[in-house]
DNA sequence: AGACTGTGTTACCGCAAGTAACATGCATGT
DNA sequence: ACATGCATGTTACTTGCGGTAACACAGTCT
């Protein structure tokens, strides 16, 4: 048996997973995370039981879809990330890239952030607690690899990396979701706005008349 | 009718919830955020249309006890950035005390950040997606406000303050998360790191030698 | 032909949210 | 004293989901 090859029948089941997770794609970006088994069936044109031997369960499904995603959008971050520009624009232009894909497609952004949908007893397949946003802890691991790679941050400069990674798409996630619900600027202020804070204007700033600073 | 004066039953019924309260709160703490209301009505020592006559549904139940939650953090928090010391001082306490909240009491924590549990189609209680955690939405308002009272930002200084009100509350957040799931440094290392950031380290830093800045 | 495998179905279980419909203690108005 | 209301409590039910067992039908290999 050669493990390279893969038989018609592998590629096959792989074609048709495809075909369900596209499927399941467009209800739960139709209906929102909530979205039955049964209408995921549905729109794919078979029943239950299929998704499940193809899925395991809810959870496995989610977390296909969640990949897919998370992938995709990982891939235009590194991309944004390795530009050639100095770092400031660099900063500017990942967080940029990351609010227009959230503005872009806000439902997928949704489902991305929030997948713990469904949550039965019996519900084993997504173990919420343990990794609430998948999406968030990869992006902030690549970050802080980026971040470990390119500065020279001196002794115990890896761990300072990964906090900075995580807290940095924190700040991204937290600002942009917000964003998001009220639109109080532009992106293009928004993106101004947080690289300022990356680039130290909160230390920087002086104290209002009248008051200890903050 | 004098509408400041509570009613013996009034007076009651407040006494009755906070007692709901008080056993949803044990219940959830124990089972996580998936108890069922049978189980929450069950350590009452009551049943569900009880629940549901205080709380409407299970959504109203989880938001009520979630404000209770937030409202102590944010009472604590408020202490912290309130503190007389200098700005650093000020960042690094509020740090330490959030961080400190989310590590003593990991439960309570979590289900602050994940209540969109057990999502039935009916379940139109808690409308996921437009509010997607409270308390960060509340945290990073009301450091916007102290950050605007506070500094002096110039022209457009109230959009900067919330825009890094809810910024420096999604660094601490995902940061927090990621450190309470890994414990990958102790607290202290954790707030100084993040101060750092804040401090607009990340700018000063130094290229690695061989490669572009990030 | 007959066994095996992948794909599909119907019909069902268990369980949780939420809802009548009915019972009961207790204060009040006449 | 007695009926009226009202809050508080119950049992029993419906609905709808996740998940599964059991069965049915194609193609393929020996």
């Amino acid at each position: 048996m050669d493990t390279t090859q893969r038989t018609d029948q592998q590629r096959s089941a792989d074609r048709r997973r495809r075909e369900l997770l596209e499927a399941a794609d467009r209800v739960v970006l139709r209906d929102g995370p909530q979205a039955s088994m049964n209408a995921i069936a549905a729109e794919a044109g078979i029943t239950k039981p299929i998704l499940y031997r193809h899925f395991g369960d809810k959870g496995g499904l989610y977390a296909a879809l969640a990949m897919r995603h998370t992938d995709a959008l990982l891939d235009s971050l590194r991309a944004a990330l390795d530009a050639p520009a100095d770092r400031r624009e660099r900063v500017e232009a990942t967080l940029d890239t990351y609010l227009t894909a959230i503005e872009l497609r806000p439902q997928v952004y949704r489902f991305l952030m929030h997948p713990a949908e469904g949550g039965q007893p019996g519900d084993q397949g997504f173990d919420v607690g343990k990794h609430s946003a998948p999406l968030l802890r990869r992006m902030g691991e690549e970050l802080a690899q980026v971040i470990e790679e390119r500065l020279d941050l001196g002794p115990g400069g890896q761990q300072l990396a990964r906090v900075w990674g995580h807290g940095i798409v924190g700040m991204m996630h937290a600002a942009g979701d917000w964003w998001l619900g009220e639109r109080p600027c532009s992106r293009a202020e928004l993106v101004r706005s947080l690289a300022d804070l990356l680039w130290g204007r909160l230390a920087a700033a002086g104290d209002r008349v009248g008051g200890p600073g903050f």
